[in-house]
DNA sequence: CGAAATCTTGAGTATAATCAAAAACGGTGG
DNA sequence: CCACCGTTTTTGATTATACTCAAGATTTCG
């Protein structure tokens, strides 16, 4: 549980290297970053709104998701994390956490302290520059997904979502052209759209029926991705991966 | 037009000294910083999603906001923009624009290059810290709207957003206990909470009835602050205004 | 295999959208 | 100071997207 293993840091590494070319000085710095590992079962808060943490949390398997809660108890997931995220990065400058971070499925997770992030940052400029990028990265999504929540129909706001998490899957290895395997449920996607469960599922029926998407279990297949994209009114500029050919 | 006044930095140095206690050393740094003033008239595009841009905007008097528009035509404000804040600043690390800013009412900004910035932040590891967390808060404000979009409906979305503005305007003091002076159309609103102008237009009318606001012009009063706050559901953890008067 | 979670279906309803037009307001210039 | 014009706010009638509630089917997983 405690122990150390470097070959972990990979999915951070990766994203980190995508944005800027690391120096092998800074990526042996990245490597020696003290993590402690901990596997979490499926719908567990990883960190709580309210809480006052120390440390961040690395997602290296599964996916996650940051959500609030309102007054009355409804729901909002804002974001949904797939490894090489740390979904509460902002923790290191924001002393309280105004959300909370859950699993979706079982995953393993890498704590690291403030204290050895804010040592690494101190050392290589470079490194903060690549964590602050990826935090204005999430920001960006916020606006892409606050755009579809307030303007677009259900059924363009779930292909538009659906564009995304696709593209993001295939920046790190986790999707093929054109299938991947979504864990998330209906009652989850409608957390995140702004729209109920019972909505969903009609929408995704539909969806189905106009032959826009195909699942089997969590496995999500786009049999025409330009016609998806196009539904959804989908431009992955916010997205800001350099290397375009995964946005294509 | 491109004459350099210090004196225009103050509401930036007032917003960064808000979080964090400026060293004299810091604070000259910031005054030093060379800033081209530009009046703008309202209703302008600042700068246009696509945008590569070499320098930020800070907001020295005025309102203005960040906003995307879909493939449809409908426009989306993801955020207003008081005097203080730099609403490109995610633009010092992100190459392209994925939103346009525009000012709601006439403006005056102070451009500031990427050059001189990243000078700044390499000689101040502080300020970066301080620069950082700004774009943290912003995206705090993004996580909050997309909860009252996607989870709350009209009447306490309005609530919410009132709430938001009166204790931001306090912070930077543009307002008094319970009223301020704000520009902002039904329009505006509209295309900021994700309904129409004529829906703002008949819960306004409302929320007027029901004793929550009070308007004259573009004067907004709250005659009581506890019942808006309920109504919105508003916490104002999410702002991170270390003050925390300012948020009573 | 069986319980729990997830997905699906149906009927009735509500919040908010749409469309169209009139009233009020705010600034400008004669 | 008042007339005028564009913007903003307001009103009315109709429609639609999505919600609610409730229950049944299916899948998943221990």
């Amino acid at each position: 549980m405690n122990s150390t293993f470097h070959r972990e840091h990979n999915p951070l590494i990766r994203k980190l290297e995508s944005a800027i070319a690391l120096t092998d000085d800074e990526r042996q710095a990245l490597l020696d970053l003290p993590l402690q590992l901990v596997a979490i079962k499926a719908d567990q808060d990883i960190v709580r709104i309210g809480d006052r943490p120390s440390r961040c949390c690395l997602l290296l398997s599964g996916f996650a998701c940051t959500y609030t809660m309102t007054g009355e108890g409804k729901r909002q997931i804002v974001n949904f994390h797939i490894p090489g995220d740390i979904p509460d990065l902002q923790s290191l400058h924001l002393r309280v956490l105004d959300n909370s971070v859950a699993t979706i499925e079982p995953c393993t997770v890498g704590f690291i302290t403030h204290q050895a992030l804010r040592d690494l940052c101190r050392r290589y400029p470079r490194i903060t520059e690549a964590f602050w990028r990826n935090t204005l990265v999430d920001a960006a999504i916020f606006r892409a997904w606050m755009t579809s929540i307030g303007q677009r129909e259900a059924y363009d706001r779930i292909a538009h979502l659906l564009c995304e998490l696709l593209v993001r899957l295939r920046a790190v290895g986790l999707a093929e052209d054109h299938t991947c395997d979504l864990p998330i449920t209906q009652v989850e996607f409608g957390n995140a759209l702004g729209i109920t469960t019972v909505h969903v599922n009609r929408v995704f029926q539909a969806m189905r029926a106009d032959g826009l998407i195909q699942t089997k279990g969590t496995r999500l297949t786009i049999p025409d991705w330009e016609r998806l994209k196009e539904v959804g009114d989908f431009d992955p500029t916010y997205l800001h991966l350099e290397q375009e050919d995964a946005t294509k």
